[in-house]
DNA sequence: GCCTATTAGTTGCAATCGTAACTATCGATT
DNA sequence: AATCGATAGTTACGATTGCAACTAATAGGC
């Protein structure tokens, strides 16, 4: 029954958000007090600002593992602000691919430049080393992540 | 202005996030089927349940990085529940020590086990190799996460 | 001993979220 | 070409959240 070796301190979910939730706090705080920003928008920005191409609102859920109507709200905000515009598909019409407009990019440029600075922070705060591993695990779970979803393609 | 060499993939907030979301929404779904358990209670029961001693719900929140009044509504469930009951401090009346009870010790090993199950499934997902590497990682930001909440106490 | 600042924890309320249901479209089967 | 199932995205609505304000208690001047 009761796991008696069970450490907490070794479970992934509980170590991975508790380290994703102290980062994300400080940095959301900045962006929110510059730019009225919610989470799910900046993330959809980057998510929008870091593709070479337009990406669909699936692509953009996929890739910051949001839930989709999150993403479709998020898009919407940015639409309004003229950050983004939407364009359908020719081929398939349910899709619709998503652009930064000419100040979408601006403002991704500006938030960057803010991420830039936290993770500046972050890199001394951590220290070298440990970045590194984090890297190399974050990746490796990454590629996990990508062949899950390939599988699964969840819900 | 515009850092043009900015790398989303090497920011530490989103890639955290994306990652601590995969893996804590199947989790969740599974406790939640099972135990009708919302995320902050069972991140609440697994401190409580991991800690040798009482704690309380400040430590509670820094332990898991959750906000306080998730922290608070938490124990409000779980003492409903009676797998949590609260006592307070002789020399402090502000302070509130919370401990398990015995079915909530129950309650936490069968949900261990379920966790155990299913970082199973992650460590093999991830290979051995990239979980040592996130393992370091991740201690590495957690000393750094304890040195800021030292010296920066948060709200 | 008082006044003020700080801390632990709770709660009202507006904002945000996720589930489920919905619309619209496409693809495959017959 | 009609039907069925799957997919992209939206939305209504109840549940959850976080901010700010609150209560209660302590700590530190003075």
């Amino acid at each position: 029954m009761a796991a008696e070796g069970f450490e907490l301190n070794a479970f992934l979910p509980y170590r991975l958000n508790r380290a994703a939730e102290f980062v994300a706090v400080r940095f959301a705080a900045e962006y929110k007090a510059r730019y009225q920003l919610t989470r799910p928008e900046w993330r959809t920005l980057a998510a929008l600002g870091s593709s070479a191409r337009a990406m669909t609102a699936t692509e953009v859920g996929t890739h910051s593992a949001m839930h989709k109507t999150k993403v479709s709200r998020a898009v919407s905000a940015l639409e309004e602000r003229r950050w983004l515009k939407r364009s359908e598909d020719a081929d398939d019409r349910r899709l619709e691919h998503l652009e930064l407009t000419k100040a979408g990019r601006l403002a991704y440029g500006e938030l960057t430049d803010l991420a830039s600075a936290y993770q500046a922070q972050l890199d001394e705060l951590i220290g070298v080393g440990g970045l590194k591993a984090l890297c190399a695990g974050l990746e490796a779970i990454e590629r996990a992540i990508d062949r899950a979803e390939e599988r699964h393609p969840r819900k």
